[in-house]
DNA sequence: GATGAATGAGCCTTCATTCAT
DNA sequence: GATGAATGAAGGCTCATTCAT
């Protein structure tokens, strides 16, 4: 029944994701443990309070991110403009705005974040870092953004508006991820 | 008594406009009342619905875009790249992101919006568009910009983070808005 | 409507009573919502945690307490003994066993009590203990026997078995209370 | 396995008689199965519902009540009142109290108690009554005295008031037990 | 047999909304 | 008109009990 449990665990945590990123960080659990196909004890079984389970999620959001750091790292070398942009598209394809939000939301006492938690963000920064390093070494990214900025920035332009009536707030959040990429450039 | 409640009336609106700005959309209309100082049944005989405060509180924040607009706009002739910069940062500093989402957030399933907010909602992207316009001209936009386009950059880029605690969170958002100005430029 | 608040009041208070004496202190709070013919959120309304609604009820208890003090103090001149079982007889008829333990139970940790109930406890020892000195000198109470002890006891003996299937476990408590006095006896 | 399961009973047993001394009734089995080192599914296969428990507990404390009997016994002949007050105080150093409660908590609907439970009943009953008979001859307890009488006392007597913080309550219950053999007396 | 996971039911608590004064 | 009280519905969380390994 261990197999059992770890996939009751990994749906949970994608249902998660999928809610949080479609209605903020204070989707009703009920929901999550439904959209995951679990009772609603089976969700707390995992994960004991709400910011356990959004700390599970960041985490594998981290994850994920490094993922795409291995994806394109190859391109950095023969062409550092490309693997730079493609790079960024891709981490917003993420839409890490809600998640984000719903974080900070959280821990909002300056808590201590779990040490998991801590370090997998300091290495996404960290692999990141060398995207941006050679974006701006190809004069593509203005020499004085951060890293810490680049992702807060991507963050924001990524946050969902929850469905909306207006058709014309629903436009592609890619036109707004461009201008975001042309104005970091120097 | 026709001037207390519009009294009542208006400081339930700023009241709302305060909250929202700073907690998000879901504001516990209680919280709003009692931040106006009124009972909450007061609240209520004044708009009927939440849709109706959300919309009232809208509707204000449209009409003092309006008043930017007549600010600025003699600056127009004379230096239209001056002019559009600073129209562009003091509508950003209504940082209508906050409400915009709560407006989504509440006429989430495409129910008709009142007729005087739709107007109004004409009238600021109509005025907006002279701004544009010169910004266009003047060489400092690119010629694919939309007002709405533009409108909904704005208020994403400033949606408040909620209540947050981690530091590097905070940036000032003069940052990424001039980041947005500049990736508007052709 | 402050008179009708008053009232609710009043019957949630008394609700409580009669539960709490019947099935302990952690009778569910909709429980006694109902009891009291109220909906749970006007519970909630006069009594913002459970530890509020105890100490009301248990005020409620002393004050009668106080009356029952009052009832027999005429007495003590002309018949001490006569006074002070009575006294103790009606005492016990309050069946305070359940209400204490569910006190006790409520403020663990050593928690401040509130203000008006320590105070109210102190009268309502005070007052027992002119009952007491007098059954001392009478002779019908042993000298080292304090309000406390006296106290607990009565409490002790009144608490209440939750309703019973042994019909043995269900004799009147009444030939407990006299074996108890008895055995104040010196 | 016969052996190991042996084991985990008695083991069960002996952590739901603590828990259930110490906390009451309204344990939770999940508490009991810790405390008693086994998984809860080990508990459920002994012990099929909680009434089973429950009465397995009862028939335990039974049966030390029997050896409480045989213990004394042999001084009846040589100092009847000696062996009356120690047999007493014995007793109630078992603390039947919360068990008692427990035990009529769990059988409210005068469901039947099983045989086993009920055989043993009658035994401890009749096995006191050569020390109440005893007593009474010696002249130490009054004559309308009965033998369910005085064990509901003394379980009356010894339930534990629930983890109590005000410190005046929490008396040595020597003090009670002795008031009660002293009210016992002709 | 033993174990831990899964489940639903139930109580706690808050909030939007309505009602009586 | 203004006010505060009353209400039910909804989500949070725990626990007894069952199930699959």
């Amino acid at each position: 029944m261990r197999a059992d449990a770890r996939e009751n665990r990994s749906l949970i945590v994608a249902a998660g994701q999928r809610l949080i990123a479609a209605h903020g960080a204070d989707v009703s659990l009920s929901a999550v443990a439904e959209e995951a196909g679990v009772g609603i004890a089976t969700l707390y079984r995992n994960f004991r309070t709400r910011e356990d389970l959004i700390s599970a999620v960041l985490f594998d959001l981290q994850e994920r991110m490094l993922r795409i750091v291995d994806e394109y790292a190859p391109l950095l070398e023969s062409d550092p403009e490309e693997a730079w942009t493609n790079f960024a598209r891709a981490l917003a394809g993420l839409r890490p705005g809600a998640l984000v939000a719903a974080f900070a939301t959280t821990f909002v006492n300056g808590e201590q974040v779990s040490e998991g938690i801590a370090a997998e963000r300091v290495r996404a920064l960290a692999a990141s870092e060398q995207f941006l390093d050679a974006a701006k070494t190809a004069g593509v990214v203005r020499a004085d953004v951060t890293v810490q900025q680049f992702h807060v920035g991507i963050a924001t332009i990524t946050r969902p508006l929850p469905d909306v009536a207006a058709p014309d707030l629903t436009q592609g959040d890619e036109w707004l991820i461009d201008v975001y990429l042309r104005g970091l450039r120097p």
